[in-house]
DNA sequence: GTCTATACCCGGATAGAC
DNA sequence: GTCTATCCGGGTATAGAC
């Protein structure tokens, strides 16, 4: 490869990196569902074969997008959560800066929660997924401490929360104007906070059960 | 349609109704995405353009599965509400069998969820899910009553907790053995009381907070 | 209402030349 | 590393006979 302009063959510096990158785009506007290696390829101007150079099925070109998805996410993520200290603060940002990414990179947001993309084959996502995750879970553990084994269920509902608002975000639930993330991510921090709170209350009545917090039943 | 076994070709007493109940099976086990009037037909013995006989295409079929996939869950819907009086059970009942349809019946619900399908072309599921809403919206209103301008977004978050139980639990964050959808299903319904009574809390704090409820912050 | 036959389109993937 | 050529499979859908 270090002869650069050659013959009218069609060459690229890096068709591996260009694939990535038309497959992302593609995806992000058509969805995973409709997209194929021909395609991108017949957009690239190489032929359908060329792919199989760099990866070994189309369901390997899908987990490097994947990955590079996961970055996406895990920048924002970070930015979202920048200068916030409370606990309770952090979740709820953690569920809007969920919702803002499905809201904002929908398909990619697909392909990572619907393409059933396989991890033991792909562990590359997985790594991608790890920093996202502990940052989710110093959140949660900031939160309760670490030793409340509520904790784990806590943010099982937290993440259901922001994958609820988001697929109904998707479906059309919130309006389809360009407003429509914002409420939705809105929403989704909102019912974090709630959470929180509640699953407080509700652990008080369990525990330390004093009458006051019992005459705010019903 | 008189003469009934006649000649040696293949004959239905209903072929229409034979292909919903193939396609239920097929989808139950198999997902929509593999689902194809192909296969049906040769599962009923029937070619390949028989079924254009009744449904205008593909999606047309698809169509009715889900109609009798909605109707399964308004069904197990009102086993679930029956007998139960207080408000946040009955949400939270809600919440339970949402998860729970998901759990049983993988396929279907990923049908209602996932397809696409095209309300708009396709009445017959806005009619089925009618009677769904009714049940869930007439939940949220006997809780908060009526002119409660946060009823609305308590009941996108109690359903976005649900769908996100729902999906957690098909993505196997509950596990895979035969506890896990009872366990999401109860992580649903405690998620949506702590949901409820969070709320309650958070709008005490705006509305008439009092020294008493505004200590509790933090 | 169902069949036969067929046309059509798409995608994935491989062998072998250059 | 890319191309040419080619095979495979699959599905949707239609026309026309019975």
């Amino acid at each position: 490869m270090t002869a650069k302009a050659k013959s009218d063959r069609y060459h690229h510096g890096d068709l591996r990196t260009a694939l990535i990158a038309t497959a992302v785009e593609l995806i992000e506007d058509g969805g995973v569902r409709t997209f194929s290696l021909a395609e991108a390829s017949r957009r690239l101007g190489v032929t359908v074969s060329a792919p199989y150079a760099h990866f070994a099925d189309r369901e390997e070109l899908l987990a490097a997008v994947a990955v590079h998805a996961l970055e996406l996410f895990h920048a924002d993520l970070q930015a979202e959560l920048k200068g916030l200290a409370e606990p309770p603060d952090r979740l709820a940002a953690v569920a809007r800066a969920y919702v803002r990414f499905a809201g904002i990179h929908r398909h990619l947001f697909e392909l990572l929660s619907e393409a059933g993309l396989d991890k033991v084959r792909h562990p590359e996502i997985k790594a991608a997924e790890r920093p996202i995750d502990d940052a989710f879970l110093s959140c949660v553990r900031a939160l309760s401490g670490a030793e409340d084994p509520a904790a784990a269920e806590l943010a099982t509902a937290v993440e259901a929360t922001a994958h609820g608002h988001a697929l109904l975000l998707l479906d059309g639930h919130f309006g389809r104007s360009r407003k429509a993330t914002a409420r939705a991510a809105g929403g989704a921090a909102r019912a974090t906070l709630a959470l929180v709170e509640g699953r407080r209350l509700l652990s008080e009545r369990v525990s330390g059960a004093t009458g006051l917090v019992k005459r705010r039943r019903r």
